[in-house]
DNA sequence: ACCCTTGTTTTGAACTAGTCAACTTAAGGA
DNA sequence: TCCTTAAGTTGACTAGTTCAAAACAAGGGT
């Protein structure tokens, strides 16, 4: 495909630098990464490249609309490419792998709670909390935690 | 009734302490109070308590099933004492108030994903994200946004 | 009614994820 | 190439929460 990065970056008027760069490439490898994987991975492409500015750069994309930020209870943020498409997402209590998920039921019904309490209802989040195939297996479980913290990400539908 | 919060708690194996028995009157009056709010409110009837004691209350709470902790995306934890019955919640972008809404979909239909790509999945997190019915009115919006936060979890269904 | 065990609270420090502000750098249109 | 302004850098800082050791008290046993 011709749409590259950089293309995408300038379409929605931000300007097209290194950081922003090799975050994106951080994301595309790694589709559920947290901020210190970004970090630890960009540094490949970008040594000197500091926490702060991935932040920046990370807040940039998501109020743009090319990255998508998502917060599990008792875990960093973590930030996605897939955007647009109303997906959910499943989290392994043991070892925190998250995988895609697409909408339970249907188009978007998500957005229909049975009585809103008179809230305008703009996004529906649900998050299917459970145990991945690697960790279903007790005896595994011990070491497939630490594996799947360095990969975490790894695990997309 | 007759079930005392010292009954419950005594049914569950945990001992009857004044900290947890203010933390659980300060639950039952603000439904979805953070740490924080709860502190200040436990203070009337036990001034010296301090916030580590409410976070051992509340993890010893939550443990033994009489509470249950929601983390929206980027606000502090909330509890409540709801428990047992698979709601979910509705919150405010605005303003940050909670309110409780039953299933979407029926009984628990929320445990099952279209496609759980090998995981076993045991609880369904749904968070519907939007505006309050206060928050609604443009002109009052900024006015509410102070007071909401200091009734935070009045809004319950 | 008292004592003893063990779970709780207290006290104080520490830690992580993330934010803020001032300054420097560089993207990209003129 | 210059200039404007967005973006990156640097460093301090905060909120929310957790950890650890010592003091305390709930409630069962005697």
């Amino acid at each position: 495909m011709e749409t590259t990065w950089a293309h995408r970056l300038r379409e929605t008027g931000l300007r097209v630098t290194r950081p922003r760069l090799s975050v994106l490439d951080v994301l595309s490898a790694h589709p559920h990464a947290d901020a210190d994987t970004i970090v630890t991975g960009a540094r490949a492409q970008h040594p000197t490249l500091s926490p702060q500015t991935v932040y920046g750069v990370l807040d940039a994309l998501v109020s743009v609309g090319l990255a998508r930020r998502i917060e599990p209870a008792g875990a960093p943020a973590l930030f996605e490419l897939r955007v647009g498409d109303n997906h959910h997402h499943l989290v392994c209590r043991s070892c925190g792998v998250v995988a895609d998920v697409d909408c339970a039921v249907g188009a978007a019904p998500c957005l229909s709670p049975s009585d809103a309490a008179g809230f305008v209802v703009d996004e529906a989040e649900v998050v299917f909390w459970g145990l991945c195939r690697a960790c279903q297996q007790p005896a595994a479980a011990e070491s497939v935690q630490f594996e799947a913290h360095e990969i975490r990400g790894g695990a997309s539908a």
